[in-house]
DNA sequence: CTATTTGCAAACGCTTTGCCTGATT
DNA sequence: AATCAGGCAAAGCGTTTGCAAATAG
C-alpha cells in the first residue's frame, strides 16, 4: 500500500503542473505555489517532484543532476544508456535522420533543423 | 580569424575525447590528462571542453548545467526546444513511438525498451 | 497516536570564474 | 612583445538533506 499523505502542498504542485504545458523549472513551481502557500519551501516543492517522478505521475525533462557526458565523435548518430550499468553507447541508425527532421518539419509549425535521439534499455552485458 | 591557441593541455584533451568511444565525464578526461600532465587543472579541462563545443568539435550529451523542467503530462510525447527564446513546447507525434523501438531492436543487440526525441530549431514565433 | 511531511538552513556536487603567472604565436 | 591560456582556489547555482516541529490518516 501507499503510504504518502496527500498534504494541500503536494496537491497545489500536481495541480499546478496539470494546469499548465510550459514545462516549468522547479523554480518557476514555487513560485507559482506561493501565492497559495507563502510559508512553502524550495526543498518541498524538489522533495515532492523527485517523489512524483519515482510514481511516473510527472517527467523530468532534462535531468540537470547528472554529470554531462562528452562525446568526441561529431559524425551524427544516436546514444544507447543503459538503465542497468548506466554505460552510454554509440548506435548507427543514421538512416532516419533526415528523415525525422522532415517528418517533423511537415507535420507542425515549427522550423526544425535538428534533433536529439537517445534509446534506453539493457546492453548485451546487462540483459 | 581563429585566435585560439594549441596549447598542450588542449592537444592532449582532444586526443583523449578522439581515442575512446565512451563519452566520459569531464572528471575522467581530467583524470587522463593528468598521466601526461600531471599539473593541469580541473578548470582548464572545463574550459577546453567548452570551447570545443562552442566550435563544434565535440558534443555535449545532457548539459548538467540547465535546470531541470517538469512535465505534468504523462502521455507518450516529444517535445520541440526554440534553440532562440528556449520554450519548449510538446510535439504531437507519437506515430513512430512504438516504430522507434521496434527498428532499434531490429537492428542492434540491445534490448531497446524506450527512447527520448527531442527536436530543434525555431518556434512560430521566432521564425 | 505516529509515521510522513514540512520549513529552514546548511551541505553537496558539478561547473564556472577571477586573478595572476606562464606559454604560444 | 602582446595576448591567449593555465593553475589555483573561491564562488556559483541548482538540488539535496538533517533536524525538529507540524500534520494527515
Amino acid at each position: 500500500m501507499d503510504k504518502t499523505r496527500m498534504t494541500k502542498q503536494r496537491k497545489t504542485i500536481i495541480n499546478i503542473l496539470k494546469d499548465t504545458d510550459t514545462h516549468p523549472t522547479a523554480e518557476w513551481i514555487y513560485d507559482q505555489v506561493k501565492k497559495e502557500i507563502p510559508k512553502i519551501s524550495l526543498g518541498t516543492v524538489y522533495r515532492n517532484l523527485n517523489l512524483l517522478a519515482e510514481k511516473d505521475q510527472i517527467t523530468v525533462i532534462n535531468y540537470a543532476n547528472e554529470q554531462s557526458h562528452y562525446d568526441g565523435n561529431t559524425k551524427n548518430h544516436y546514444h544507447f544508456k543503459c538503465k542497468n550499468c548506466k554505460r552510454i553507447y554509440d548506435l548507427d541508425l543514421d538512416l532516419f535522420s533526415k528523415d525525422l527532421n522532415k517528418i517533423a518539419n511537415q507535420n507542425t509549425n515549427f522550423k526544425v533543423s535538428d534533433h536529439r535521439l537517445e534509446f534506453y534499455g539493457l546492453c548485451p552485458i546487462c540483459k
